[in-house]
Order: structure tokens, then sequence, then C-alpha cells
DNA sequence: AGAGTATGTGCACCCAGTGCAGGAAGGGAA
DNA sequence: TTCCCTTCCTGCACTGGGTGCACATACTCT
């Protein structure tokens, strides 16, 4: 019993019963209300009106609903980077896009939570990012390799690549954990510590 | 039918009929002939000899197969860092540790290879292997925890850990790419790189 | 011959995900 | 209006991983 999405679309064919926001919007509040893995797809699909088969029209996999418009802010993130000159240096550049990649408007900034809390605490969720992740790794890496003047596939690209994702990822625990701490700040601080090889003070018995 | 897995034991109850290293050998077989996706779990117990459910008995899911055994690994990981004394500095002892971790006796370099060829290509085990790594992370978060003198959840320890570990598989990945690179030799580029903060070269238009 | 214990096995499930065939809803042209 | 084309929705049957449970099977020790 499709909703009437209504109005010309201008284009030929039925019109969508729903999308994938909306979709995703439903499916949320069955995470929170049930948890993670305790809501089933026959659960989104019957809270949204649709059927089973039909969600996977919108999802390729009930892991992939925490993601939303992920494409679109690795877009965002590539022509973040490409926005400075050779004049900043490397992990500088990586340092400030990160960080202005990671602030979000006050008033998403609750939703923002839920969903880095789904993806960074649900197990299924945690292995499943991998496969997401290792395209954000690949545009920081493209970066890296054009900057080196190295193949993207190339050591210090891909190493580089893992090792800012390793301190975000850690940062964003932090931030999980400790509701009241920054964000920004917690990214900022960890890929300095990252650019300066995590500071004289962990380098031995020097004091 | 289980075969006889002979002479007293010396302890009661059942003999098993197989163990995880002779199923993990008849599951790397069927592997290497048909792929991991394509091989079922009925596949793996009947070329074992065993029901499918008793597979379920030896590993807890199918992804833990190419694992072996890999939590005494990280109790020698452990003891390995614990064998270092405070004048050597943090960085170093993790990058020796790290190398002598992964010194493989060269009849066994093969077999290392297509494990970590599975771990590292096969999808739905680079999406496993995060809930692996967790543990392993965890290793190296208590050692820089202790030597730092903070919390183990603390910013800085899990950084490093989650840093370490993005290095360790960029270099594994490029062992894996090309046959020529010695893996020792990759993991000691890349965590010196990440203890220099990727180096001068890196850090912007001096030139 | 038991008693107690560790292990193997079959069965009935649940759930995610896929391939396919067909139906429903829309636009545009004849 | 009617017919065609396109796009989306849906039901069905099926594969495969994984689990809970009851019970059978071997084995040791007394």
């Amino acid at each position: 019993m499709p909703r009437d999405t209504s109005g010309p679309t201008g284009r030929p064919g039925r019109r969508r019963a729903t999308s994938r926001a909306e979709l995703e919007h439903v499916a949320f509040e069955l995470f929170a209300e049930q948890g993670f893995e305790r809501t089933t797809i026959d659960d989104i699909a019957r809270a949204a009106s649709i059927a089973r088969r039909t969600f996977f029209h919108y999802f390729a996999s009930k892991n992939d609903v925490p993601w939303g418009a992920f494409d679109e802010q690795l877009r965002w993130l590539r022509e973040e980077l490409d926005r400075y000159g050779p004049d900043v240096p490397l992990m500088e550049v990586i340092r400030r896009v990160l960080v202005d990649f990671n602030r979000v408007p006050p008033e998403e900034a609750p939703w923002h939570r839920r969903r880095m809390e789904l993806l960074l605490r649900v197990p299924a969720l945690q292995a499943h990012s991998t496969l997401r992740y290792q395209a954000w790794r690949q545009v920081i890496a493209e970066f890296v390799g054009r900057r080196l003047g190295e193949p993207v596939d190339a050591l210090a690209p891909q190493a580089i690549a893992y090792a800012v994702l390793g301190v975000a990822l850690a940062a964003y625990e932090q931030w999980l954990d400790r509701d009241d701490a920054e964000l920004v700040a917690l990214l900022d601080t960890a890929v300095r510590a990252l650019a300066s090889g995590f500071g004289a003070s962990t380098e031995g018995p020097a004091r």
C-alpha cells in the first residue's frame, strides 16, 4: 500500500513509494527501541509499509542503513582536499579537512551521535564498516599520492591513509565514551599527535 | 564416521574426532580450489567427515577458520612487549616486536601468505578481521598505557594502537601485492615512518 | 556394570540476501 | 483512449550462515 509520494515527477515510470532517507529514519527508530541486531528487515519493511524485497532496492544490506549518504560525503572530502595548495604541509591539510569534515551543526549532533554509536559499537557494523572505510582511505591515499608523487598504492600513501583513519576512529571512540568531549578538538589532537610521531614524550627515557 | 584419534588420552569423555588444525587444513584446501565464498560449511564438514553442526564446535564461524591459533599469538605479543625495559623508546619497542612477531620460518611462508591473502582480500574476512584486530590493538594499547601512565582507553594509547595496526596492514598489503618484497622490511619501514610523523619530506613546501 | 563427562549429530528453526517472473503505476505518442 | 515503454514494487522459491536443544556416542574411572 505505497503512500502517494504525489505530484508529477517529470519522469516516466511508477513513482517511488518511499526514499532511502525515510527508510533510514524508520529503521533508526526501531534500532533505538530494540537494538540493531534484534531488528529484522521484516520489521523495518513492515514499519515502512513496503515489501521485504523492496527494502533491498533501497539498501544493499541491513548494514548499509546507518551509512546514509556516505558517497556524497566522500565527494565533498575529495574536493576539500584539493582546495589546498602545495604551500600547506601535507598533514596539516589532512588535519584541517578532517576537522571540517566532522563539524556537524548542533541540531544534527544527537542524530549524528546515534549513527556513530551504531557504526562503532555494534559488532556487525564495526565489521562491515571496514568495507566502507576502504573508499575513505582511498580518497586520502590519492591525495597523499599526488602530494608525494607516488602511486596511490605505494606504501607511504596507504600507510598514511590507514594511520589517519586509525587515529580518527580513536578520537571518535573517545567522543562516544565521554559526552563532555568536543569531537573536533579530539580529532585535531589525534591528528596532531600522529603528525608528530606521537610526541617526544613517547620517545623514551629522555626527560 | 569419526576417525580414530586413537590412544588413551587420560581424560574422561569421548575423544575428539578431529582438531581445529585439521579442519583448518581441509578448509584451506577447499578455499584454494573454489574460493572462500563458494565453499560452504557443508563442503568443509563433508570433506572432514564430520557433521555440519560439529563444525561449529570447532569454529564459531566460517570467518574464524583462517585465523588459526590467533589467541596464542596475542599472548606471545604481550610477553614480548613486556620484555623491554623503559630505556628503549616506546615506538622502537613496538617496531622491534612487530617485526619479530612477523618473522615466519621460510617453510611456513607460503602457508602464511595464503592465510593473509584470505584475510586481507576476501571482503567477508576483511570485515570480520576488524573484530579480531580489536584484541590485537588492546594489547598494544595496554603496553602504551603502562608506558605513558595513562588509562588504556585514553586517547593516546588508543590512537597509537590504531595507527600501528594501520601501518602494519598497509605493509602487509604491499607484501601481498609485490612478491619481491620482504615483509619484515616493509613493516620496519612503515613503523619508522609512523614514528617520525611520516617524515619531514611530507611536511610541506621546504625544498 | 554403572556413573559421569566430553564430544558428535540430527532436527527444527531464524534471518540475511538473491534471482526471477510478473504486476502496478506512471509518461508520452498515435 | 489506447497502446507502448519505463520504472518501481512484490511474491516466491531458494541458498547459506548460524543457533538451541535433545539425545546418542565414546571414553575413563570406580
